[in-house]
DNA sequence: TCTGGCACTCGTACGTTCAGAGTGCCAAGG
DNA sequence: CCTTGGCACTCTGAACGTACGAGTGCCAGA
């Protein structure tokens, strides 16, 4: 409700942005001293304690023992990403060096693999790129290889670089002139198409054959819907774990879910795919629907090679991280990549 | 030297044995007593402890603390490991769950990536799958496919059902006809031999077609051998890196420089590469060159889909690892992906 | 060569103490 | 009504000392 955030007044905002910002920098419980000490906020730390009060009778904040300092609760994180802090940008070297090293990018797979080497290495977190995935874009050309008498290989080649194949057994023997008129015709109509329209595109083509082509034809137009439709291929690229342990100093017990987590490509798959296509998604502890990361926070937004996100990235850490920094960091590796990805 | 083994009569070899299998039990020092109790060695505590104090001497064990029980060196692993205990073979229905779960895969990324997680499982340690290596493996097909008029697009299958592929840009237009007859050319001699052979056997291709074609046929080519040659290309999987923290318990220090390990590829590589083709290799410990692995081991072979290995997989775990039983299940895992291989 | 006994060493667990940090509350001041 | 300084209270973490138990090394005897 509205409500409750107009009880809070500035000063006790204040008081929440420097509660966080202390503890994110020293990860210990921050009392009411050490704030006026660490903060210009010109009261007294009996004013910081009323204000304390009244913050954790909110659930903003909430402290471990008795006579112990104050931590943000996932809620207190929440008020500040949403209220109280701006996404920091990255300076103009940290931009160059970005620009720098995710240019000397050779293919689509080193595309992946130094983004999400260069977003762990920014923040000091876990970094995760999915692969541009099939649905958003476009055939750039499909392709068929006589292997055997009645193999075929296909082939896909998107716009973004990624290459599918799949092995094809077809019923009898392909003809070679039949096979190229079929890849001609297939280019013909599914160049440039987005994947899911191309299954609509190609409908009629097995009528276009004599009698006898006519199930080889089909089986490999099955086997190319499939290829087109499989989503679940999805990939997605990990670093940074080590950094775990850094962040896990304090629940040493906590690293081992998250490590669990990390390895099932399904629960990630599902978490970046919660991310809004654009805007920057923040979940922090327990918003996090997977129970093994309800003490992390993640950090994701879509990236694409045009105005569209084809895919999604994002950083995986401790709730007590640096929001505006990391923040910054993947909205800037975002915005580099979508660059890089528009001009190949 | 063969005289230092001498000192070491039967009894002897089987505490040492004892010691090894009771700490991997356990993971604390073992002593005489604990030792007399749980084996039948036939002889009293004192005894144990007059052959402890030899082991020490020799280097095999060593405490950690006076009046501590006793521990393995990485010598008294390598012991047990070469002369003490038997590769133990996988019971009937651990393979027949091997072979079911390994059936289906559908393709080669999914071959390596149940693999990878198969063998975590059944060791419950970190595993490592190299991809099949272009090396070893022979050419099945070469497709060269028209993007743009300067634009090629070179697509190579392997026998292990491993595709790359290369944008080339090309010096001028390339003519479909030109295109179709390299395409032949090239597949005629290439297809079925060696990659390493490959480029050997297509040197004079150039020479074949008209003056003005020739700088682009040169460039394919140029770019074919590079992708041949490609080794760094060489990639890697990994699972169970959430088993680290069951035995980090005792270090949990030395987790971080695993993990770290773990991210590099190329130490992963260089790794995987020093095991000997067939057989089976272990490093215990320091005989790991890399520093972060210091204490742990590494259990590694060759898997292929014929007689030859064309790729190696392994598992990391602590020094203080079941080695016969890891042993096992890395042997029968590597046979059974080479029987996939051979099979698709 | 093996065995039982014995004194000795050390690490760990446990209980106690102590200091410091932080709080909540209250009464006084603006 | 909000702010402030003071004060008593609570609690954690570190430091210290003690007791216990596991394990050893050695020696004398079988």
């Amino acid at each position: 409700m509205a409500g409750e955030v107009r009880q809070l007044d500035e000063r006790k905002l204040a008081v929440l942005r420097a509660i966080v910002q202390d503890y994110v920098g020293t990860e210990e419980p921050v009392g009411s001293k050490a704030l006026v000490e660490r903060h210009n906020l010109g009261v007294s730390p009996a004013t910081v304690r009323n204000d304390m009060a009244a913050l954790e009778e909110e659930g903003y904040i909430h402290q471990p023992h008795t006579s112990a300092g104050r931590i943000p609760t996932d809620k207190g994180y929440r008020l500040f990403v949403d209220k109280l802090a701006e996404i920091k940008p990255m300076s103009a070297p940290e931009r160059r060096a970005i620009r720098h090293f995710l240019d000397g990018a050779v293919d689509l797979d080193d595309v992946v693999a130094r983004t999400v080497r260069l977003l762990a290495q920014l923040t000091r977190q876990v970094a995760v790129v999915q692969y541009p995935s099939l649905s958003r874009s476009t055939v750039r050309h499909i392709e068929l290889v006589a292997l055997a008498p009645a193999k075929v290989m296909l082939v896909l080649i998107t716009n973004t670089g990624r290459v599918e194949q799949r092995m094809v057994d077809c019923p009898g023997t392909v003809g070679e002139t039949v096979l190229a008129d079929l890849r001609a015709r297939i280019n013909a109509r599914a160049a440039g198409r987005r994947l899911p329209e191309v299954p609509g595109l190609l409908e009629e083509l097995p009528a276009l054959f004599e009698q006898a082509d006519r199930p080889t034809v089909s089986t490999v137009l099955a086997t190319l819907f499939e290829t087109l439709a499989e989503q679940n291929e999805e990939r997605i690229m990990l670093a940074g774990t080590a950094n775990l342990t850094r962040f896990g100093h304090d629940f040493p017990l906590t690293i081992q879910p998250v490590l669990e987590a990390l390895e099932e490509q399904v629960v990630l798959l599902r978490l970046l795919g919660e991310t809004a296509d654009a805007a920057m998604t923040v979940r922090i502890g327990r918003e996090n629907a997977y129970e093994g990361l309800n003490s992390t926070s993640i950090v994701s937004v879509g990236y694409g090679s045009g105005d569209e996100s084809v895919a999604k990235l994002g950083v995986i850490g401790p709730t007590r991280m640096d929001y505006p920094g990391t923040m910054g960091a993947v909205r800037a590796v975002a915005r580099y990549v979508g660059q890089i990805l528009a001009e190949s």
